[in-house]
DNA sequence: AACATATATAGTATATCGACGATAAACGAT
DNA sequence: ATCGTTTATCGTCGATATACTATATATGTT
C-alpha cells in the first residue's frame, strides 16, 4: 500500500497538463540521465535550429544508437520532430520542463527556509530513549 | 571528435563549484530517475524532518531496497545522512540541484523566447530543394 | 553477555540500458 | 523503376540497475 501508486497521465498516452507524479518525474529525469542527450539538448540548444543527421555527427555515436537517444528524449516529451521525409527536425519543447523545474523548485525552496532557519528541514536525530 | 569531452570535476572527486558538465547533469538526473527515490525526495519535502527507517514503510520496498536508493541519493549529493547509530537521519541537501536547475533555466529561457518571438528555438524545416 | 534495533552489505536473479551493425522504410531525383 | 539519402527498427551483446533474502555491523538496553 505503497503512499503514491498514481498512475500518470502521459503513461496513459494523455499529455500532462499541470502536475507531474512521480513517475513522470522518473521518466524526464531518466532521459536526461545519459551524457549523449545532454549534449543533444545542448546542441539544440546553442544552434537554436532543426537538426538533422547533423547531430549524429556531433555526438559521435552510431546513427542507430542516436537514434534510439532522439527516441528516449522525444518518449519523454523534452524534444519533439518535425517530420519532412526523409528528414526529421528536432526542436526542444520546453513546455514539458516546466513542471519539472517547478519540482526542483520545491526542494530550493526548502533550501531557502534552510538558510534562514537553521535546520529547517529535518529536526535533530532524536535519542533512543524508549 | 565529440563537442564535449571534457571531464567532469566531480567525477574526479573533487567538488563542483559553479557549471556542471554533461558527465554531472546525467549523474543528477539518474539520481532522480526512479519513482522510488523521487518518492522519498516528497517524503523528505513533506515531512521536513530526519527520517529513518520511516522511509522504509513509505516506500514499501524492502529495507535493503530503500537502503540502496538512499546510498544512491547520498551518492549524488542530492540528500545527506546526519549518522546517530545506529540510526540515519537523511535530510534533503539542494545546494547541488541547484546548478541542475539552472541547467533546466536555460531550456526554459528558450521557451520564453519561443513564446515572444514565433520558433525562435528552431526554424522551420527546410524543403528539400537540392 | 545476550538481546533488540537500525542500517549496510553480500549474494543472486531478472530486467533494462547502451552500444553496435544490418536492415527496413519513406521519399526525392534520375 | 531504380538509386541515393535520411531516419527508424531489429537483433545482439555486455554492462548496469533493481529487487529480493540473508547476513553483517553498530549501538543502546536489559
Amino acid at each position: 500500500m505503497q503512499a503514491s501508486t498514481q498512475v500518470s497521465r502521459s503513461a496513459k498516452g494523455e499529455p500532462v497538463d499541470s502536475n507531474l507524479v512521480d513517475e513522470d518525474i522518473a521518466l524526464i529525469a531518466k532521459a536526461l540521465s545519459h551524457p549523449a542527450r545532454i549534449q543533444i539538448i545542448r546542441l539544440l540548444l546553442s544552434k537554436k535550429t532543426c537538426i538533422g543527421g547533423d547531430i549524429v555527427d556531433v555526438v559521435g555515436l552510431a546513427q542507430s544508437t542516436v537514434s534510439e537517444h532522439l527516441r528516449i528524449l522525444k518518449a519523454s516529451g523534452i524534444i519533439s520532430g518535425e517530420i519532412t521525409r526523409p528528414r526529421v527536425c528536432y526542436s526542444l519543447n520546453p513546455l514539458r520542463l516546466n513542471h519539472f523545474k517547478d519540482f526542483l523548485g520545491l526542494i530550493l525552496d526548502c533550501d531557502a527556509e534552510a538558510s534562514a532557519v537553521e535546520s529547517a528541514c529535518w529536526v535533530s536525530p532524536k535519542k533512543n530513549n524508549n
